[in-house]
DNA sequence: TTAATTCCTACCTTTACACTATGATTTAAA
DNA sequence: TTTAAATCATAGTGTAAAGGTAGGAATTAA
């Protein structure tokens, strides 16, 4: 799992789409002012989120994007998977350069990075989307 | 808690000096070989885990490293946070220039990321240096 | 005295992240 | 029909941090 500012504003945008879920399409510069992350930036993150069918486009004016889903079955763990290739922390493979081999002694820690990747996989795939709004709902009454 | 190689390879070493701990101070040049690890880094490794207190050195000739607990009372968290100054996987502070302000509807994810950090901090908490050991003491006999 | 080691500090190289720039396309509304 | 607002797409860029190297000084067993 990568943990980078990518996958914490693609988060805080589904959050955003979730909280104003009911005003039609909201775009992007909307998002862009109140989350404060730069227009362009959030255009390529969500590139990715409608390709992983998180989100629906309308184009043109008055366009913007929608929720795909309802935010009480969004998880959280399939947001942060979408803006990120990657899944894993460090790698350990065969095919990467410093990683495991065959030689005695070597990847002691492997077992350790593998459980922790599942044990951050485990808490984002618990926490949906409707979890991050409802802490938030009496601040944007 | 900051995840790169770095505290890998301090984990690594660690367990490395853990599996050897009855043959007296191990160098670092036998660490570097067995987990291939670049000598002059695991040097800069070493200053942190003794500053630390999880690692007395023995200088000179047929010096190295020994371990100054025993593995099963060292806890992972500390060799992690011995070599990374910082814990936080993502901040969202006061201070820092993109976070937290008092504008409304954001910090929709501050809760969420500080949950992830305790998660990730509990984990390595609860895992001793003895218990990675344990899994490798058949494959290092 | 020598070789093996830790200790110390400065430097270097590459990469990924976070972001910018530019422009094309689509579409509602004036 | 024009304009502005929006998505869509891709290339480029600046910076910081990661992940080392390099070189030498200090220490000590043999």
């Amino acid at each position: 799992m990568k943990l980078n500012s990518k996958g914490r504003y693609a988060v805080m945008a589904m959050a955003d789409l979730a909280l104003f879920k009911d005003k039609g399409p909201i775009s992007l510069t909307d998002i862009s002012i109140r989350q404060n992350i730069s227009l362009a930036y959030l255009e390529q993150i969500f590139i990715k989120l409608k390709h992983n069918n998180l989100v629906k486009s309308v184009r043109g004016a008055k366009g913007g994007y929608v929720l795909e889903h309802s935010p009480d079955t969004i998880k959280i763990s399939k947001i942060i998977s979408a803006v990120d290739e990657e899944i894993k922390t460090l790698n350990c493979k065969k095919d990467s350069k410093k990683g495991c081999n065959n030689k005695s002694s070597k990847c002691i820690t492997h077992n350790l990075w593998d459980q922790l990747d599942q044990h951050i996989n485990n808490f984002f795939e618990k926490v949906k989307l409707q979890d991050l709004i409802k802490k938030n709902q009496t601040l944007n009454k």
